[in-house]
DNA sequence: TTCCATATCTAACGTACGTTAGGTATATAC
DNA sequence: GTATATACCTAACGTACGTTAGATATGGAA
């Protein structure tokens, strides 16, 4: 076997036990049992549990947001978020695992506060980013702001669902939704 | 110390840290040293564990959930919608802390499968609850449904940002979101 | 052949966990 | 006085954790 193989097995079964059993309720000895070779080799690839999930949130997780984030064209605003929630539903299983692990650490139900101040400082880079999309197309309507503010917050729980929950929505659902908020733009 | 205080103080401490750690991250043995008891003292008032933190989402937070759906009453829907995230905000710190945690399980980032079928029998009756509630308001509209899934899909988020997340919403605000979901009723 | 780098292991270290055994102290009733 | 119920404790049990020590095996280069 060769050390890329038990290396990225290793962190595949963490991500799945990190999110179904927490940080603390995942022990190395269970990782490596799973990845069918000595509690050492953990070690061997990964300094400490703390690294490995350290490096699951920062480069994984971040690693997907950075590029759902970069990978949208549209002319409509309503296409524009309806595909934006398909491509998160799209996902692979691996990457929804992930995703499901930052949501975890995002909302400090896991993870640290290093972790968690990445995440606050994200978050804080959403309604602006958002915001300069969507101006232009909302046209100066009065309740702009409020729409924009309340996609967020619709797109934040459809999110959560279809990753957390593993929900499943059909594109139309999705687009009737983001229809009502964003009001026949 | 009698022993109603030390038996609410040990909830109290094992709410806040089941909360910021997790089940697995909690001991007995820091819930015991918070409370200012010995450890043995946990089991004097709780038999295990686990029987602690099932107590917590059974009898508390679902206590929470039941009463906080019973105590609505309002003329517009906007109203009482508004006034039902208000509620969640007004709750006092140790509620929102079962809230909290109730949510966690929700999510099935803690807690076992017997908690989370709870929880998940209590989603399926969400919908049907505000759909009896909401559709005489909505007058046939052709799009009422869409609306009462997308509202779902906004309350949702907007109670996590106040519980899980200390976010905090001005009337205002809320009552703005609300209606553009609900559509100027 | 030897040397080095890489991969892998068993065994053990030091510490920690949930829970229980066995005991003491206090208040109340008889 | 004794007996009982309630509240509380120290010490210990049996088990488990993250991590390291020390060793072996393998492959490639010189």
């Amino acid at each position: 076997m060769n050390d890329h193989d038990l290396k990225q097995t290793i962190k595949n079964i963490a991500v799945d036990l990190f999110n179904k059993n927490g940080y603390h309720g995942t022990t190395i000895r269970t990782i490596a049992s799973e990845a069918g070779c000595s509690l050492p080799m953990v070690y061997y690839y990964y300094t400490s549990k703390k690294d490995l999930f350290h490096e699951i949130i920062k480069v994984d997780y971040f690693g997907i947001l950075k590029r759902e984030s970069e990978r949208l064209d549209s002319s409509s605003m309503v296409d524009f978020y309806t595909n934006f929630i398909l491509n998160v539903m799209h996902l692979n299983s691996y990457e929804k695992k992930i995703y499901r692990l930052g949501i975890k650490v995002y909302l400090s139900f896991d993870g640290d506060e290093e972790l968690l101040s990445l995440m606050e400082a994200w978050e804080a880079s959403i309604l602006p980013r958002h915001s300069a999309i969507l101006l232009p197309h909302l046209k100066g309507r009065a309740d702009a702001h409020i729409r924009i503010r309340t996609l967020m917050h619709l797109l934040e729980n459809l999110i959560e669902g279809i990753v957390v929950k593993n929900k499943v929505m059909s594109e139309e659902e999705i687009r009737q939704e983001i229809s009502i908020v964003l009001g026949g733009e």
